[in-house]
DNA sequence: TATGATTGCTCCATTAATGGAGCAATGAAT
DNA sequence: ATTCATTGCTCCATTAATGGAGCAATCATA
């Protein structure tokens, strides 16, 4: 059950009418050509061309054979023109496990952009809060934000966006405003799980602040409410907050200082990707980066 | 393009559900179908198969594929099984080239015998004195008489064949009648082609006898009606001069003496024969050694 | 929760396939 | 008739594929 590959060789000598012929087609040294057709003929056990030195025939054997073999070899390129359309023609299911808030945010624009670009791209999204096992479920990509653990995985950063901190104004009347990175260590600031300090920048210094908090969660969208419902400072991306910011349920808090920017990462599972999936990435890292 | 063996294997891996099982039913290690198979993936440029430690399954292109795979390797089985009938049931037609005068008298009733046995053969024989060359006429088989030149060729003995000496009795009234193998330096002895010396055996001793003729020739026949119309001594098969022995044309001559038994051979140019022809030399085997 | 069996993958000594050069045989052209 | 280019095949040093053992990860079972 190893002769498929032989097949192949026998289409294109019988195709060539010559042995060398066709390893120069084939770009394979005639010696090789050679034996493999020998050994194929040893394997069936007949006679499939019968050679002189000068011209090759086809045997009674060999003319069935080869009518079999030419649909057969014809229908694997047929099948593998196929797949490489799957790799040019972005089309099929993408599945996708997405940030739950950066998605709703960031992405949907995006997402629907993507989507009247690609119309025979379904879409299944599957939105949460826990970084999903891509080893173990069926996703074609996962969109991870901050930093990446090890893993046998492949990451393509999309984009690093910005991070400020933000408190409601009633909050710094209470709590009193940081004039200075070192006094949110008397703040009540609120990160995502159990996040146990910030870093911050002023494009200068660099600086790292202890936090504590009285709340571990891991909904970013919980956070904010919490911040906008005056409970403590959030360091957050800029977008998440527009909205609590317009309405002047959150500002901006040490304004000349920012986090470290967050980066954003396509995670997937293999570097063998169908095309929907190569061009979601290309798009996100194109469009991402510019909002 | 080369990679439909690894379809095959990617085949039986999906049909096993496992890497593991697809290697112990194709009778092969499991690191070798796992280097296969991602080298199948890797020159497809996507993966065909999602693996966990403990269970595959087949991505979106890998179940496109796999029913691709699946056809067309069914299709190369079936394409196998149908040479194996070439193989096992004899059928066709079957090309030979045959000793003209040998075949009238020794092989015609087999042949007859034959066609009776096996009514999918057509023939196509092609009664010659003179020795084909099996190497560039698309002969299946050739009978051969006598001993053979050296050859890329494969002999097959069939029968060897008792000789012995024939003459006409008004040539051996005219010539007078040889009493020992010496005497024959004196006669007249037709052989085919440039025969320059008989051998002849008594079952005790073997003597050798330079001999001549006015006539060389390359028909037997012939060389037994000249024989029969007094024209010399012949040295032939028994069944080929029989009506002239029956009618009283011929009779022996030294009949205590024979010629060294003649070889008949089947040759072809490969061992790899389809089924009509090994059943054509089997039967020739089993039947020629018995007239 | 802990254990044992099983999965697919990786490492590296062994084995088999490869491919360049040379060969005799052949056929076209001189 | 003779030359010369070309054919398919064979030899053997080089290269690539193989396969057994071991590995971490996983799932079924207790």
């Amino acid at each position: 059950m190893e002769f498929l590959n032989d097949m192949a060789l026998f289409v294109e000598v019988v195709k060539a009418k010559s042995f060398r012929g066709a390893a120069d087609i084939i770009g394979m040294p005639n010696s090789t050509l050679s034996r493999r057709i020998s050994a194929l003929e040893k394997m069936i056990g007949l006679r499939l061309l019968h050679r002189t030195t000068r011209k090759i025939r086809l045997t009674e054997a060999g003319q069935i054979y080869y009518e079999r073999c030419k649909r057969i070899v014809d229908e694997a390129k047929l099948a593998h023109e196929q797949l490489g359309e799957m790799l040019a023609q972005p089309s099929g299911i993408l599945r996708a496990s997405l940030p739950v808030d950066f998605a709703v945010t960031y992405m949907t624009p995006l997402i629907a952009e993507f989507a009247r670009l690609y119309p025979s791209i379904v879409f299944d999204f599957d939105l949460t809060s826990r970084r999903i096992d891509l080893m173990s479920e069926p996703f074609d990509v996962a969109i991870r934000i901050g930093e990446l653990e090890n893993s046998q995985l492949i990451a393509r950063p999309l984009a690093v966006l910005p991070v400020y901190l933000y408190a409601s104004s009633r909050y710094l009347e209470r709590s009193g405003e940081p004039a200075e990175p070192a006094d949110l260590a008397h703040h009540e600031c609120l990160g995502l799980m159990k996040t146990s300090e910030w870093t911050l920048h002023d494009g200068v210094h660099t600086t790292k602040v202890s936090i504590g908090s009285r709340f571990t969660l891991n909904s970013v969208r919980m956070i904010c409410r919490l911040a906008a419902l005056d409970m403590g400072i959030i360091m957050m991306l800029e977008k998440i907050v527009a909205d609590d910011l317009a309405s002047g349920r959150l500002r901006r808090v040490l304004p000349q200082w920012h986090g470290t920017p967050v980066p954003v990462y396509a995670v997937t599972e293999t570097r063998l990707l169908p095309a929907k999936t190569q061009h979601f990435i290309k798009f996100l890292q194109e469009h991402l980066s510019k909002v």
